[in-house]
DNA sequence: GGACCGATTGTGGATTACCGCAATGGTCGC
DNA sequence: GCGACCATTGCGGTAATCCACAATCGGTCC
């Protein structure tokens, strides 16, 4: 079973429970939130897993805390209950990243595959975030010197030409190299344009 | 204004003509087909554009020719016109990458727009794929042993180390290498992965 | 059989990359 | 003022890359 939980946001307490008591049957941590409002009051970027948001509650509304979570930057798999259907808001829902948009009443074991799927997205994303995060944290270390070498050397440019390019000899166009090099973690300009771009 | 066609398909002739006339008026070249199937006898993955598709047809229907023209390998972007509504449906075509999902009746400039952005795109990604086209027939005329010296030198190794590898000399390492970037029309290892970086 | 292609190898020389060791000058923070 | 950091430079030497020229062998196709 991967990790993270699945965040349930539905103003109704019967299918606020019965929704987690199905998560939970099927080994999946739940967590209840009676409002968009009590959800958002206790949100963190670092909140691992999915969220279950139905469309209609008095107060914020299920797609006015998409919206909301978006504007945090939040990348948490979102997928949309409702029981009346509406074609627009289910496109716009979709075109702005949701997973899924599942009317009621849906099949228990489809929605449950469906959130499954998306804890094992999730795990992945933070996965490579992570990986990202790293490379761009070594990136901001290099000098602006550094970054500049930096750049002709993944432009494929001789050392030499660097150094014209620059003003500087080779001999500091090398210093910089090493060092750009150092600090990324790489042997080559091979790895290190293949780390680039697996991050981009 | 972009390349491409617009293509409208619906079996009503009064809205073919319509949106005809509507596009026309903003300056797009349009092309009408009565039907799904009608669309699908003259298809081409050569065709540029954007497809804007009627769900409910006599015969095959929007939906079943959109999936037709996956299956096809078709990348032509889709916008679903309806006049009823209907979220699972919308949800499915958007998940499998339908553009757009617009309820009847609509502002037509809302389409028009829309349909101008599909086509810019299109053409974007057909520039794209064209490029990734010429760097797959590049590739694919390597022989095996310079597919294999490749791999290692993408992989940041020393020629002597390649060598080692695949136990041969240096001498052999540095024909292949050359012969790799030769017909892959780059001179050092660094543009070799950039480019196969940004065709993945 | 002959032509062509791919894989392989060697020689010798030129170019490029890499780096230890050493040094200078400027800027910034304590 | 002092230390840390950055940018720069030079010297000398080693290692790696690149390649013209030349050649052999094996497999495939006409």
């Amino acid at each position: 079973m991967s990790s993270g939980v699945v965040y349930i946001v539905d103003d109704d307490e019967a299918i606020r429970d019965a929704l987690a008591w199905l998560f939970q049957s099927r080994g999946v941590t739940v967590e209840t939130f009676a409002s968009a409002e009590t959800f958002l009051a206790g949100w963190s970027a670092q909140r691992c897993g999915c969220l279950v948001l139905d469309i209609r509650m008095d107060g914020m509304t299920g797609p006015e805390l998409f919206d909301r979570l978006l504007d945090l930057g939040s990348c948490l798999p979102v997928i949309f209950l409702t029981g009346h259907g509406d074609v627009p808001m289910a496109v716009s829902a979709m075109k702005k990243g949701a997973r899924d948009f599942i009317e009621k009443p849906f099949n228990d074991n489809d929605l449950v595959d469906k959130v499954i799927e998306a804890l094992i997205w999730d795990s992945a994303r933070r996965e490579s975030d992570a990986g990202a995060a790293s490379v761009a944290a070594r990136l901001d270390s290099l000098t602006q010197r550094e970054r500049q070498v930096m750049d002709l050397v993944l432009a494929g440019r001789l050392n030499k030409v660097i150094a014209d390019d620059l003003g500087i000899t080779m001999r500091t166009v090398e210093v910089h190299r090493a060092h750009v090099f150092e600090k990324m973690g790489v042997r080559t300009a091979v790895e290190l344009a293949t780390m680039l771009s697996r991050t981009r």
